[in-house]
DNA sequence: AGAATCATGTGGAACGTTCCAACAGGTTGT
DNA sequence: ACAACCTGTTGGAACGTTCCACATGATTCT
């Protein structure tokens, strides 16, 4: 159970603690004959270097934390992948530690995170107060991922949600829709520059009068519930266009309960293309977010900082993109 | 972005930095008005003890480090929330590294854990050989969770699988069914458990002539394949018993195209009870798993042997239950 | 030949904590 | 009145590395 440690190694390789260190960290700086003691003397003992003991000397982990609001959103586990990948190549390790969509739960994972001194940290759809990251950005690099903010303390990374609503609008346009409803998520994250985009598009299709909006959440519940609000009012429009997947999903059910069909008298759309809009059954069109693009992004503003290439806030946004599946098509009596 | 330490703490608080040390882990323990002085010093430095430095001293880290084999995994999401769960009341902290469905990564991911010093080691469905995470389990507590093992060195959680099974085939008979067909997955983890499983409940109902196995996989894709096997051999089950969630979307897939109904021209069940399978248009009968408690037990196996309780092996076996939804009916024909 | 440079190796300080033996001063017990 | 025992506090050692200034001996330069 005793790990054995650097000085073990340099007794049975007959060399100083100096030299073993040197020997695992730039070999080519020993001669050979030292260098092959020490790696053999090592592996004998099953020697590995205790990485604490070297933070605290070296005054960094080569860490990067990361902070996952919810570890059941598939969205962040693909912007994880993209995170390792982009940290692993500049000597950087990614840890990870959820949330567990709450702000107090979140505070002490990131409380964790810094008394271990991580080198920077990624919060990936945060549910905190912008004030408080802000502190926390005081003494490290923080990048916020996929929610805006245009701090000078913070850098972020997100998808310009506005240009991802008017891309679902012109294609339920280009297909002959005009009576489209907006499912909006209030002030969620995303949710305000969602509605943004849409009444912007609508206008510019000149359908102000069209423009209509109801009240809903993120959730499958929510979703359900704010449909069969529409279908309640005996008002039918042609398409609805929900916050995100989940909701979409919510008021797929709830359409499908009232015996209407998809896209058939009713066109519905989503967004965040999570893997569920892709069963076979669902096939919801919806926007597709860059998700690796959005870690790798997230990975290099911290460590420009970290090389201290760079003091200043920045925000990047990057575009998403339609992905056209089942879930729409021409409006009913409409052969377009 | 310097901290502050326990000794600028001490300084301008006017005590020893052995007194700061205690005043904050132990308040009890120094005067009213020592503590007052560190507490006030400490918020006004905004100082924030090094748990590297902790860790180095105290030789232990409080962490448990958890590799998830992967992330997108749903169920080991859940798993996860139930080892924080755990965790937080023991004092320990949950700190997770992906494997990414790699066990070249994986290595490396434990090798990370390794080098920090972790506890201990929970690792969810890993794809590494036994002998090489026994070698790992020699200098700490080792956990491997879904995955079935006899080691002498390891602890391990895992699900009943055969009785998993068991109900899945007690079901279909009970509705009537008697020609069902299992899809199985070879050789991978737990599949060999739900074929014997399968097997013998079939044969406690005296259905041994009507066992019937078909090869596939734990992929949409393996299910689907097997599925179009199944429907192209021309003698046409009843019921069929996809390996996993996944494999029994690809045979719903398949089933749909060829214009069956589920359940009413063929009954289909799945195991995991992923969240998709309670989709409403899926509405799958499967098996669910105690993922909590899973997570629970993990960290309770871990913390018996860090607490020297234990040194022996244990291994942990929980049982599943069946989830009942939409896709599971009588047999065509059959009024019961 | 002496100085300068190079390759290789060394020992001690430092990183920021916790732990421990020890101490001062007060209270209690006999 | 003195021992025994608290309470509150302290300074130094220790944890396992890396870093740095320096030492040694060989090689190259002028």
């Amino acid at each position: 159970m005793k790990q054995p440690t650097i000085l073990d190694v340099a007794e049975r390789a007959g060399v100083s603690k100096s030299l073993v260190s040197l020997a695992m960290r730039e070999p080519d700086r020993v001669s050979d004959a030292s260098r092959r003691a020490v790696l053999v003397a090592a592996e004998e003992l099953g020697y590995r270097p205790n990485a604490v003991a070297r933070s605290l000397v070296q005054r960094r982990s080569n860490v990067i934390g990361v902070i996952l609001s919810d570890l059941h959103n598939p969205f962040f586990a693909d912007v994880a992948d993209g995170i390792e990948e982009a940290a692993a190549p500049q000597g950087y390790r990614a840890l990870l530690s959820s949330g567990y969509l709450d702000p107090k739960r979140e505070q002490a994972a990131i409380e964790m995170m810094l008394e271990m001194r991580v080198d920077g940290l990624i919060m990936l759809g945060s549910m905190m107060q912008i004030a408080k990251i802000e502190k926390v950005a005081a003494s490290l690099p923080v990048t916020l991922l996929g929610r805006h903010t245009r701090s000078k303390a913070l850098d972020s990374v997100g998808v310009d949600d506005s240009a991802g609503a008017q891309k679902l609008v012109d294609h339920l346009v280009e297909l002959g829709h005009s009576k489209i409803v907006h499912i909006h998520a209030g002030s969620a994250a995303g949710a305000p520059r969602r509605r943004a985009g849409y009444e912007k598009t609508m206008r510019r299709y000149n359908l102000d009068a069209d423009i209509r909006l109801v009240k809903g959440d993120f959730t499958e519940s929510g979703g359900a519930k704010a449909m069969n609000e529409i279908l309640e009012s005996g008002d039918l429009p042609t398409a609805v266009f929900a916050p995100n997947d989940f909701a979409a999903l919510g008021a797929m059910e709830a359409i499908d309960a009232a015996g209407l069909s998809i896209p058939g008298d009713m066109s519905l759309v989503g967004y965040d293309n999570l893997a569920l809009a892709g069963l076979p059954r669902i096939g919801l069109t919806t926007i597709g977010q860059p998700r690796t693009d959005l870690g790798r992004e997230a990975v290099h503003l911290v460590t420009e900082r970290l090389d201290g290439d760079r003091v200043s806030a920045r925000h990047v946004v990057v575009s998403p993109s339609l992905v056209t599946r089942s879930t729409t098509g021409p409006p009913p009596g409409n052969s377009k």
